[in-house]
DNA sequence: AATGAATGAGACTTCATTCAT
DNA sequence: CATGAATGAAGTCTCATTCAT
């Protein structure tokens, strides 16, 4: 499921308690780093300041600068993963799942748009976990929709296609709405969203209500 | 909308033909270092590599790097818009339109893949444009919706989420099927996107075919 | 007989007068930076600033440290071969030739304990160029001994190992009394290891006589 | 000469078993480090990394990488002085011993390059250790030459120049046959070496023979 | 307008050495 | 004695931008 070859380790594992520690102080301090500047403007000596250690201590975790931005990137995306499958434990209906499911992606995405940032800047910085985010969450949404089509609530010709077309106005909303702005409530997007997968944009046809 | 003058002018305004060639070949050469390397990776010295002059030639047409980037986006995006507009002079359908549309977003796209790539970095490096690409690309669409509601052949609530919404499937459907490979006919992935805007994905009601 | 195949360019070749002469002054001042310090002690900004150029001008000229030292090296090298050369147009006997050209050597050590150092330290900084030079050094000697067999002076059975051990005599006393010291006049150096070739070390026999 | 106290001594000398077992594994450690990497590639953490120690425990034994260093160089002289007495306790003649001397000296050096590099090297690392290390290997030849001397088999005026000639060859010797490559028997090269000392490398006169 | 050299701030990275446990 | 994390000085290199010709 997952690239089951990792020849960089995300971080050399340190053997005390108190590099735990510091390994950790980095992580925070250069997702803020990251989030606030950009990959390019953010600077090692930077993270290192909000991390409160010295700078020849980073090298003790991360052999370079690209190497804890990929470590956070692919952090940050189990943890989009792990969000979005917390909150769908349920049995909600398939098309009331993908509402459910754009919901708490924008509330997540207005929570930290520094993991929305540093995702989206992984396609010109690591262009492999990048595309590994995306694929994994397209399946994700794949799998729903093809668990839907079974349970006869949604269409049984759900491809791929689809699942990236949905992914692509989930991130787009939240683009638009959860990190340009967040005046509107996420409810309200997310049902403006999951109107066009019950119905589509086209004209009621008779007796179609809502 | 703003004076006659830009204040930031995209490039200074080469007075002899040769100085048009050069401003040209410049923009030629960034193009292809920007969307080879990056922004970042990229360099002064590698654009004028490529376009055959002196480096200190480039500054005779522009400020900085950061300008030659953003008059970049800035005709891409404006390209991107005209392009959108042309193939839409038919009198289609709303919904055909879209799918037109979309196929040709996508054919356009596996034609400038650096075009794609140049404005989607905009959002890390000049943000302004990026931001205002996305808009004025809602703001088209959401036309398009608004006069397919008054023609009757669509819902008549149309929003800019909505807008939003279908401008980000097709972005996503770009990366995936324009960037990241090229096998599925555009034909293909503009129907598979266009039938959730004509009938959602929900299991179809009663005659509902195609 | 010289490497064909240099693929670092020795320099980047300036294409002005005033790039030649910010090249030689770069060359100069790491030559006795070189000289002084050893490679390693050496920096890049003592050079510039030997030089009197801007840290980031040295780039202009070479991609780096090692880069100069090789550079370096080869011309040195191929100026002690020249120099070696150059003395010996003279119709003198075998043996004297070997006087005379360790006596030669002897001197321009004495003149040049900076080129010593760097060819030396060339074993450790640059191995391929080191044993080139020692390579072509012997040759030289080595052919010489050939010319000397065939007008009958010298032994016919003078092999590449001869021409290792002549060499390595005269390098080593080049250390001690050219390097190390210098109270002793180069001739007596010189005529004293030239005894060594003459009649070897064991006690005269008969009429053995100087 | 001096106290009984050697002023830097080579090594802090360990109490326990343990302690002494860690010393030696950090010296040979250091022997393959700077043998492999040479003084300034090689690291505390590559000597410590080969000892199977912590990099901590270095410093208990060394103040720097400089000491360990020199207590190797030390270390290494010492042992090529006694690897060369050993060989030469027979009752041979003295050319028959410088035969033998060099003969020994090959055989080493092929055996223990890394030896012949970290003294080397010291020349530039370490000038003192390197210096008295030839200093005295000249004394010795310097010594067997004057007994020649005396004993009537070699001339009587024999002196260090002589003898920093004789090492010279051999060392060149050692560099060319015993270092770059190791095809020519040890025997070989040193007969051809000798050859040099009985005769010299003029023609031969009348009834020299060999 | 064009050219190509010069500039220097700034960033990354290394690693010998120190320190706390 | 051993361990391994922490430190920070020092150095290399890049490259956007300026300048003199």
């Amino acid at each position: 499921m997952s690239s089951s070859e990792t020849p960089d380790s995300p971080a050399k594992q340190p053997r005390t308690e108190r590099g735990r520690r510091t390994l950790r102080l980095l992580l925070d301090a250069a997702a803020k780093e990251f989030g606030e500047k950009g990959f390019h403007e953010a600077s090692i000596s930077g993270i290192t300041r909000r991390a409160g250690t010295a700078l020849g201590s980073f090298y003790t975790y991360f052999d370079s600068k690209d190497a804890i931005f990929r470590a956070l990137v692919r952090d940050f995306s189990n943890r989009v993963g792990q969000e979005a499958r917390r909150e769908l434990t349920d049995n909600l209906g398939a098309l009331d799942t993908e509402r459910v499911a754009l919901e708490a992606f924008l509330r997540f995405t207005r929570e930290h748009q520094e993991i929305y940032r540093i995702i989206d800047e992984a396609e010109f910085v690591d262009p492999a976990s990048f595309r590994s985010h995306y694929e994994s969450t397209a399946r994700r949404i794949h799998d729903r929709l093809k668990s839907g089509g079974l349970s006869g609530e949604l269409r049984d010709d759900l491809e791929e296609v689809h699942a990236w077309a949905i992914m692509g106005m989930n991130v787009f909303l939240g683009l638009r709405y959860a990190i340009w702005s967040d005046d509107v409530p996420v409810e309200r997007i997310a049902e403006t969203g999951n109107s066009i997968l019950r119905e589509g944009i086209g004209a009621r046809r008779g007796s179609d209500k809502r």
